[in-house]
DNA sequence: TTGTAGGCGTTATCAA
DNA sequence: TTGATAACGCCTACAA
């Protein structure tokens, strides 16, 4: 390995002239400049960044710590804030929590012994209440799900809103009795709950059903089970999540029924496969670049400025209308076509 | 933060002394060790790893330098890659390349500069040969492409062969005139595209078609309406990988026509969506775990010696049949049911 | 404009 | 068994 001492003694000079040089420091002679320039060149001399973080205390590396890598949404966010980054001149490095407290705490404490610029976090569920020093006093933003602590940056949906602009389509649509599954983990799936129950109550319904469960496919095949075994079935149901939107499909696959005519579906978070589907799943997505940027924007005013106010910053959504939540009335009034994607 | 020497002043030790306990080494009295471990615990004591690094001048970390982060095989390889390190006690940190050259050499400098162990890559697409020094003197295992540089460790699916089973496949359940799709990026696509042309061969048949394209959604829709679109359309399409199968199935919705009646339709690479869309996808799966695990086995041993033989290790996939290629000759002998997975 | 020197936190060597 | 010390590669007062 070659090291700035070896480009020092190269270019006939110190190596403080070196590290000038390669700081892009003014008071350096053109002459020593070209030299070192020439003895970098030559030697293929590239700064030790280990080095370079032990002695600033401090890196210019930034961790993205997901709760699952496989999820398609934090994939998306993580392009984004890669690119965001790269832009200003960090670097992101990805680590995956699989939902699991005790990984998320080594993974934040890794982030800390390697001395990151700071980090982005969707938290994985908790039990019991945080610990106080749960960011172990690194520059932190949250996303996706509320901050388990106050006080704390972060960029999430408004789910609420988005829940009920989905529940709204639903209901222009002529559904009227409808199911919502959400998923247990955090605080989005209750949010979206929220605004699912909110959106109903303003058209004077009720939820035909109303229910948290875990955020996994195998979950949501259960509760669509036993939704559609109902001497009623509801003639809509809204998942929470991608993953119980693949549950709920399977279920009324598996039952022979056909989507909207049998039952609509809706759910959050534009993934490839519903728009593959036939018919593709209306969808409320997310605007995952912006939550990216948004994440490093927040992070680096932090960075900057370890003291200043926390930032909750909420972003909307966008509905993709496709065929799975087709106008109901055309039962009625005959082969209207569905309604445009917007 | 802590250092190692506010720990040897409150246990009244040196920093020698700390830092053999924290090595667990033997040479310590019980009684220091007791002291200095009851210090640690109290001052809340993490060595700082990039000043161990610095010193040891290596770290614990393998960087897995993918080239499509949002590619579920990838995802999926990702998973395996950091359960297989971190039993052997190391971390993974993740970087996306995009398929694009420049950022796969930043990468890989950047690699380097942080010092660690060993990088697994999958390595984005060139025009040029390689320059001799790619892998930058790093402990390096190329995965899922064919190594641009010979003398590489590597981890590939067998991929004339499973395009051969895929092929086979086919022609077992009735089909003939077979188009072939593949991408042209590394060596993956045109191995699969000779796999399939001498499973034909071995058959007495030709390709109906054979292309190389770029292997992205639109270019498979491209491909697959110049197909349709023939006087005799195919009646199977063959595709190299997931993004291709995408973009044929697109093409097939957009035209109205049915799978597998009107064309049948297999791929490589299982994802969430291929099992949910009607027809479900017959697909070849690629083997992700035993992939991400011998990856990481290979480096290991590489970076326990530097000087060994390269070893390229070649694993198989596996069919997963679904109704997508349901037996053609149905319309002729009647109903007889679909081949099981396997 | 340049060089010297000290220190970031850790570990290995050597002597005690 | 222990401790003092040097070194990993870099940056930055401070001095010249």
């Amino acid at each position: 390995m070659t090291s700035i001492k070896q480009v020092a003694a190269k270019a006939g000079v110190s190596t403080a002239t070196v590290s000038r040089v390669l700081a892009h420091k003014t008071n350096v002679s053109r002459e020593a400049r070209a030299r070192v320039d020439a003895a970098v060149a030559e030697l293929g001399y590239r700064p030790n960044l280990v080095a370079r973080s032990l002695r600033a205390q401090r890196s210019n590396t930034i961790g993205l710590v997901v709760s699952d890598i496989r999820n398609p949404f934090f994939t998306a966010v993580g392009r984004a804030v890669e690119d965001a980054a790269y832009e200003a001149g960090y670097r992101v490095v990805i680590c995956n929590t699989d939902e699991n407290p005790e990984k998320e705490a080594l993974y934040l404490a890794l982030m800390r012994d390697e001395n990151v610029a700071g980090v982005i976090v969707s938290p994985a569920p908790h039990d019991a209440p945080r610990p106080h020093n749960w960011g172990l006093g690194l520059p932190l933003v949250v996303i996706d799900r509320e901050p388990p602590l106050a006080g704390l940056d972060s960029v999430v949906l408004d789910n609420a809103a988005a829940a009920g602009e989905l529940t709204a389509h639903l209901i222009a649509h002529g559904y009227r009795r409808i199911a919502g599954l959400f998923g247990a983990i955090g605080s989005t799936g209750e949010e979206r709950r929220q605004g699912f129950q909110q959106a109903l109550r303003a058209h004077g319904l009720a939820p035909e059903a109303d229910v948290l469960v875990p955020p996994r496919r195998e979950a949501g095949e259960d509760a669509t089970r036993e939704l559609l075994s109902r001497e009623r079935p509801p003639e809509a149901i809204l998942c929470g999540n991608s993953l119980l939107t693949e549950g709920a499909l399977l279920t009324i696959r598996a039952q022979g029924l056909h989507i909207p005519t049998d039952v609509a579906l809706a759910g959050f978070d534009e993934t490839i496969w519903q728009g593959l589907i036939e018919p593709g799943i209306t969808v409320l997505a997310q605007p995952t670049d912006a939550i990216g940027r948004a994440a490093i924007e927040l992070l680096l005013a932090r960075v900057a400025q370890p003291g200043r106010a926390a930032h909750q910053v909420r972003l909307a959504g966008t509905l993709i209308v496709r065929g799975s939540t087709a106008v109901r009335s055309s039962r009625l009034v005959g082969d209207r076509p569905p309604a445009s994607v917007g």
